[in-house]
DNA sequence: AAAAACATTATTGTATACAATAATAGCTCA
DNA sequence: TGAGCTATTATTGTATACAATAATGTTTTT
């Protein structure tokens, strides 16, 4: 049981969440903090601190980081608090595994069944993705990029393929913000050629579009990179 | 906490699983309830008043509404309060199928794999699951068997599918619970054939045995049984 | 000086109090 | 009568207060 305290102080707590804007509810700017790696892995998730920062009393603050711990992002420990999770290279490959599993399942699905409107939604999932990288904000980056699988999967029909890789992605995110290098700027491209094949039907090629985007997620990664936790949760600006 | 723990021995494992009575936590008890169907599908969850059967504050209440929520055995709307899910027929059928998908998955990386202790688990519970068959305490079998299921996945040592699994599970529980006929009878067997393989190694036998027990969860169900909705007042015994 | 025991503080866990919203009942008026 | 409005009640949503547990620091003892 690692625990991690090179605990930040609250002061780099509040200045690390502080960036966000107000409007957005708790859970998503927790959860972009985590990704932009304003709050870094292992940080521990002082509740009364997060509290004070967004305004809010521990009840929302509890409740949101439940609801991160539910999807994984975060680690609860009884009496002891939350912290952000850190999935070693192990765990990280076995979540890769298990989207790759339902992600496959649900291009198959969604192949040659997908409605015109659906269709229009998705590519504007990546026209969005891709105006966040232009800016960027790879934190937004990383999320669109999450909501344009999940879109999929709705598109797709089944609602726990949905629910499950809700989760996934939001630690698939983490895993790219912990070990990721930068180099995915390919993946607006990815999208468009998947989309592309499932309209068409082609389902061979679309679950190898499929399989090689998931596959360029770990080529991207340098799971040997040591992500040290705390030091990183001042970089802002 | 339920499913969460590591048992290092099998007689905590004996003692965590048996424990019965007023000790157990609220989300265990809320979710027996609703596996007994004394919570019927479509049931409105008052908070009150589940504090007040309880013995809790709405505090606890809130928190196991959410978790459960979370495995969508229940459904929550906005200033509206929590109720009993009720998947229809579609919706079943993807939750089956999403479980297929999972447990085949897990039976791939547990076939031939599984440790002598891990074995002796599981053979345990399915012991557990007949003794509470034959005392007629269907709602605690029904969970017993997801806890083997479970097991399966954690000796399996994916994290990710134990977590989807966990949810798959519960809801499958749930569909059962509203559309099953009680002719699930041969559970057992179908469980000790299933760890025979695994422990021989034959992943084809395995795959087909798994298929075939997810199968016989589909035809024991009739889901043109109309379930009514009941009200709290049957908790209260 | 080191270790153990105690006291103090900080943090999480739970209950209660208050606010906001939705549901309901009782009017008013056509 | 009944449709629509208002007042009342019930229920959920949020904040605060209190309790239990863990972390920390200090003293005591050897």
């Amino acid at each position: 049981m690692v625990f991690n305290d090179n605990y930040s102080s609250p002061d780099q707590l509040v200045a690390a969440v502080k960036e966000t804007g107000p409007n957005l509810d708790i859970y998503r700017q927790l959860f972009d903090c985590i990704l932009e790696q304003r709050l870094a892995p292992n940080t521990k998730l002082n509740e009364q601190d997060l509290a004070q920062v967004f305004g809010v009393s521990r009840t929302l603050i509890r409740q949101s980081l439940q609801r991160l711990a539910a999807e994984q992002v975060v680690v609860m420990h009884k009496n002891r608090g939350a912290y952000v999770a850190a999935p070693d290279f192990i765990v990280a490959q076995q979540i890769l595994d298990a989207r790759e599993l339902i992600e496959l399942a649900v291009v198959d699905l969604a192949c040659g069944s997908l409605g015109a409107q659906e269709i229009e939604a998705l590519k504007l999932m990546i026209t969005l993705e891709q105006e966040a990288l232009d800016q960027g904000d790879t934190g937004t980056a990383l999320r669109r990029s999450g909501e344009f699988h999940l879109r999929l999967a709705q598109a797709a029909g089944n609602q726990p393929y949905v629910h499950m890789l809700r989760g996934l992605i939001s630690q698939t995110s983490l895993i790219i913000a912990m070990y990721g290098q930068g180099g995915n700027t390919c993946a607006r491209d990815e999208h468009n050629e998947l989309i592309a094949a499932l309209v068409v039907g082609d389902k061979s090629l679309s679950s190898s579009l499929m399989r090689h985007h998931l596959a360029h997620i770990r080529t991207g990664c340098d799971f040997n990179r040591r992500v040290n936790s705390g030091s990183l949760a001042m970089v802002l600006r």
